[in-house]
DNA sequence: ATAAAAATGGAATTTATATTCCAAACGCGG
DNA sequence: CCGCGTTTGGAATATAAATTCCATTTTTAT
């Protein structure tokens, strides 16, 4: 601030140490760290990292608690919270400490106050979504049979290839069953309709088919898990009631029933049966 | 109570420190305090009622603080604790502590057991899933930002054209925000960088991108994101920890920590984030 | 390749905090 | 109103935590 000080002996500290003002509050704290990470060295980055993604670990823990927690010495926590502007970790943990009573509430006391809102507000809205999702989940492990889980992976880990269909609202599903079985070095491919060819006689006797589709249903997945059914493939189906027209395919069904908030729904819960098939397919083939 | 006590001789703290199970959760800690309340003496009696008005409090303070917000004396507030049947305040703020972050923590070394177990049976698998799901949801009304989440929606809805940019396991977000947006009317376009054309150029000034990753973060992602903040495009940005390569285009960030299972994740929690959104996006458009 | 600068790990030190102790005050039964 | 057990306030001590320091390693620049 002073530079020209005429006494640069009286407090040789102020070389070293930059004098930047401490973050005033929590979101203040975070824009910086958005800001900083780059440029601090490894051991800090580190940490940055690890209090980015456990920022209600601070107010309740101490210095060597958060260094183990990083894997770092508690000296880098102490030059971490330097480097953010604090005088040391005491200062910093004071402002996270000021904030924790806002989020002492529980989930059920602070979603009662989203709603409060009314329906307006996005944060009101997610609050709905959030809700409605945990709900779906809970009842995921009711609809779901277990003998038709296992069966689907026995049928799916046997397959020479996996075929994945679904489209439109499905097709997070199935394009996320492609990741996961590339990940996991799993011969699949997504039928994604590009280019309007449908390759469907890529299916083989030996291969199976997921398919996913909700109501109302789309015809493209109807049509083409019926042909690859008449071509000898088994058929794996993900989808939302027992009438629905895959059931004629003979298919080892795996129902989810997800409700809306107005004409959508949070797909949570048939993305979290998708990957759970997912990952036993690959643990299974794994073993054999 | 134990007045038969044949000998009062033998330990004479025996008297005085009734030896009492400490309470193991906050629950059974305030019934106990309710029990008692009206039997301890003036100061614990006063004390007693600041921690029920204040529960919040003592996980983050120290036993100075709470004497004084009390306004008793700080051995006054160990007596308290010993009554309560622990062994001091630390052991009772530890209990305090814990609770809070709960959810989070005991998880990873959970999921760490099951990892090692090898996969179980898919419907176990599943479960973890659905739990972790759950969390994830309970959590992300915490770490979206109410006022962040306004104005991702007033910017997506101000936009002339709304480009939608995540790859790999981000995708299936980013394919069902084109989903709904397509449903709604709403013009966006989603950037599947198929056939290894990527549509940058189409992104205008006036425009609005969404931008998804999570760690490890998609580089196409982060390129394709700094370009369109270079021609002027607002960016809302859909990951992880403020940490995030996003951070640095200043871009509206929107943050989902969603807990893996082994290599993993059920994205609930990021789809019901994205569906949010959109629908809000939506409303918005239609209203003017 | 070498020197200079920066970063790191771990121990030493300082500071803060919990906990204990005891003398004084209080309340209660005789 | 006196003696005795209980409760209280405040200081003394023990413990735990934060902070600093420095020798060693790693990185960067030349």
């Amino acid at each position: 601030m002073n530079d020209a000080s005429p006494d640069p002996d009286k407090d040789p500290n102020l070389a070293s140490a930059e004098i930047v003002a401490p973050p005033q509050s929590i979101d203040a704290f975070f824009t910086r760290l958005g800001s900083t990470a780059d440029r601090l060295p490894k051991r800090l980055k580190q940490f940055a990292n690890y209090i980015a993604a456990n920022p209600d670990k601070v107010a309740v823990s101490t210095v060597a608690e958060l260094a183990e927690g990083a894997d770092v010495q508690p000296s880098a926590v102490m030059r971490f919270c330097q480097e953010m502007g604090f005088s040391g970790f005491s200062q910093m943990q004071k402002l996270f400490r000021s904030d924790y009573s806002q989020k002492w509430p529980d989930y059920a006391t602070r979603l009662a106050k989203l709603r409060e809102h009314g329906t307006e507000s996005p944060s009101a809205l997610l609050a709905e979504f959030v809700e409605v999702g945990r709900a779906s989940l809970e009842n995921l492990l009711t609809t779901v049979d277990p003998i038709a889980l296992q069966q689907a992976v026995d049928v799916l880990a046997r397959a020479e290839t996996i075929h994945m269909i679904g489209f439109r609202r499905a097709f997070p599903v199935t394009s996320y069953l492609a990741y996961a079985f590339e990940k996991m070095d799993v011969p699949a491919v997504l039928h994604s309709g590009i280019a309007n060819i449908n390759m469907e006689h890529l299916i083989r006797p030996n291969d199976a088919v997921i398919a996913v589709t909700f109501a109302p249903y789309t015809e493209m997945t109807i049509d083409m898990a019926t042909k690859a059914r008449a071509s000898g493939a088994d058929i794996v189906a993900i989808t939302d009631v027992v009438t629905s027209p895959l059931a004629r395919l003979k298919a080892i069904q795996l129902l989810v029933s997800e409700l809306d908030v107005g004409a959508f729904r949070a797909l949570s819960a048939s993305l979290s049966l998708a990957i759970a098939l997912a990952v036993s397919v690959g643990a299974q083939r794994n073993r054999m």
